[in-house]
RNA sequence: GGGCCUGUAGCUCAGUUGGUUAGAGCAGAGCGCUCAUAACGCUUUGGUCGUAGGUUCGAGUCCUACCGGGCCUACCA
């Protein structure tokens, strides 16, 4: 049996997340995982939340709580959201959460044992208003260049001119306004990718599949100027894992904890673990999925994520795999992703630009906002949300095409023959010619599913909803039924075993759709179509079903309109 | 500044290693059908493939320059 290990880029803790999150990484890795496991695959589907860093620490400050009580109450708005969008986790964890710790604790007293860890003391501003380091772009001042007054310590944003923290003129914290700032010595641990580096390039060379997004970006990483550079792997922050050599003090790093970046990925190993523990199952029922000496040789890993997440993924990660010397499981393909916009801008968190997961649910149903997304996808390059579009597709896709095609055989048959699936004769030249085109269609079909080419497949599976419309127009049961009634019987029998074909095959795309189908047709039958006409005598002649309601309401024009309007500025 | 991606019909996008009259869906137009969520089917109107050069028997596809959009650039995550 195929196995599959699909992670989806875990998704900060620090409030609820948009459309664009959304459809970059968690959505496209539930169509996967949903397919996979719909062919039969042995499926481990991974996220959590990513709770470290110092945004998590401001957002807990601004909310008036403690951190742990924050970040543990925003992951079970995280997890509901997931649950409402029928993201198929099969563990939901947390990147705070005691296996992974130990396992990011562990990597390091690893990384350290193989000399691949380097101790640097170095200079960073340290704000006493606040009583914390700041990172470079918590740091605010006028813009030497350019003069704009609010340049962040990293970048001017208005002159887009790259800077240093001292640069600025009249700095102050970003976080209180204070000046009161002063550059502080502290010792950090280092990771010296660079020692990696020949091993990670030619790794990342091997992998002639990957996107061009994905390869690209490593590249850039691995021989812009000096090549891949050491990365600072601790932080002075209170929230975070703290930092020891496996299980033993680590002398001189007191009070620091990992950087959020060093443990975020190792918890998708957490989370798995995790998952076993939940399950009260075995270390060895984890470790499967991800020790290649205990079992995880055939399995396939597959990673999800955003562009900007790709340098993590394609270096840092497995750096501290392979720098670990142990047999840990590394990436086998990475699907990225760039950007979906909102009508004309980029959508924004810090901003409340947009359209959020929770408002999402309020205006329509998942299925609706799944269909739409994925068929959108930013494989290529960025793509764009607008009200209309979406009002478009949305109606047409799913309300005319798949939605009434399911109300007109059922209608038809309840009127003709009653809520059973009538007998007919045997299959004519049509119904072969529609199972030959099936057929080809489905393959299609799979062959973009398993390439992961979600706009493809998109657009092949529209093809076999219409191909169902195609068909009853040709058949025209409701001329038959008058001449030759058994004629007719047949091209609904068929018909009714098309509701429930699409049903299996739009599943991964529209779960809770494809379930009302099915309940609609009593049928309890999921097998996949290796065999399509085998697959359309499923339902039996005789068998009941019941005309389900209406699949997918139209949105109008006027809940268009009041939608722009509401999501047209920043969120409160 | 550097790197990468991108610019194809009104809109959203396909276009394999360069090869005959550039494709699909939506929107528009016409016809048909009447079982159905005024739904469905068929036909059809739209493009000098960002601009200008170049390579080639032949370029949307390769090269160069320019123009436009986007992302990344290592202390946000």
């Amino acid at each position: 049996m195929n196995r599959y290990l699909i992670t989806s880029a875990i998704p900060y803790i620090n409030g609820i997340k948009h459309l664009g999150n959304l459809v970059g990484s968690q959505l496209p890795a539930d169509l996967f995982a949903r397919y996979q496991r719909a062919r039969g695959a042995e499926v481990m589907f991974i996220c959590a939340t990513d709770e470290h860093g110092t945004p998590a620490e401001l957002a807990a400050a601004k909310a008036g709580k403690p951190v742990e009580e924050y970040c543990a109450d925003m992951w079970h708005v995280q997890k509901d959201l997931s649950d409402k969008f029928r993201l198929s986790f099969d563990h939901f964890g947390r990147s705070s959460s005691a296996r992974n710790r130990k396992l990011t604790q562990h990597f390091a007293g690893k990384l350290a044992d193989n000399g691949l860890i380097e101790e640097v003391v170095e200079k960073q501003v340290y704000s006493n208003a606040d009583g914390r380091f700041l990172p470079d772009r918590y740091i605010e001042g006028t813009c030497p260049d350019c003069g704009y007054e609010n340049a962040r310590g990293d970048q001017c944003e208005e002159c887009t001119k790259q800077l240093d923290p001292t640069d600025l003129i009249n700095p102050r914290s970003a976080v209180s306004g204070s000046t009161d700032l002063e550059t502080r010595e502290t010792r950090h641990l280092y990771l010296r990718q660079s020692a990696l580096r020949d091993k990670l390039d030619a790794w990342i060379d091997s992998k002639k599949d990957w996107p061009v997004l994905t390869t690209s970006i490593a590249k850039k990483w691995l021989h812009d100027g000096d090549g891949l550079r050491d990365r600072g792997i601790t932080r002075d922050l209170d929230w975070g894992v703290p930092v020891q050599r496996g299980d033993a003090k680590w002398p001189g790093m007191e009070g620091k904890v990992f950087y959020v970046w060093f443990d975020a990925p190792i918890e998708y190993i957490g989370a798995t673990a995790e998952w076993a523990d939940t399950n009260k199952l075995l270390d060895s029922d984890w470790e499967r999925w991800w020790r290649t000496e205990k079992g995880a040789e055939n399995v396939r890993y597959v990673q999800f994520m955003g562009k900007d997440n790709v340098p993590f993924h394609t270096l840092s990660f497995p750096a501290t795999i392979m720098g670990s010397g142990e047999d840990w499981k590394l990436v086998d393909y990475i699907k990225s992703f760039n950007y979906l916009n909102y009508d004309g801008g980029q959508f924004s968190t810090s901003q409340g630009r947009g359209v959020f997961m929770d408002q999402a649910l309020e205006l329509l149903p998942a299925d609706y906002w799944r269909w739409w997304l994925l068929s959108h996808a930013p494989e290529n390059s960025d793509s764009e949300f607008t009200w209309e579009n979406f009002q478009q597709g949305v109606n047409k896709d799913l309300a005319d095409v798949l939605g009434n095609f399911v109300s007109r055989v059922t209608k038809f048959c309840r009127s003709k023959f009653g809520e059973i699936v009538p007998e007919g004769g045997a299959f004519g030249d049509v119904e072969n010619a529609l199972i030959a085109d099936l057929t080809a269609k489905i393959r299609t079909y799979e062959a973009h599913m398993e390439a992961i080419e979600i706009r493809k497949a998109t657009a092949e599976l529209r093809a076999i909803w219409v191909a169902g419309n195609e068909y009853l127009q040709t058949a025209a049961p409701w001329a038959a039924f008058k001449t030759d009634p058994d004629a007719a019987a047949m091209v609904i029998r068929l018909s009714l075993n098309l509701i429930r074909l699409y049903a299996v095959l739009s599943a991964p795309f529209i779960p809770d759709a494809a379930a009302s189908i099915l309940t609609a047709m009593h049928t309890k039958n999921t097998d996949w179509p290796d065999n399509v006409a085998q697959a359309l005598n499923t339902l039996q002649a005789g068998d009941t079903f019941t005309v389900p309601d209406v699949l997918f309401a139209k949105i109008s024009d006027e809940d268009r309109e009041n939608w722009q309007e509401r999501f047209a500025g920043t969120r409160d």
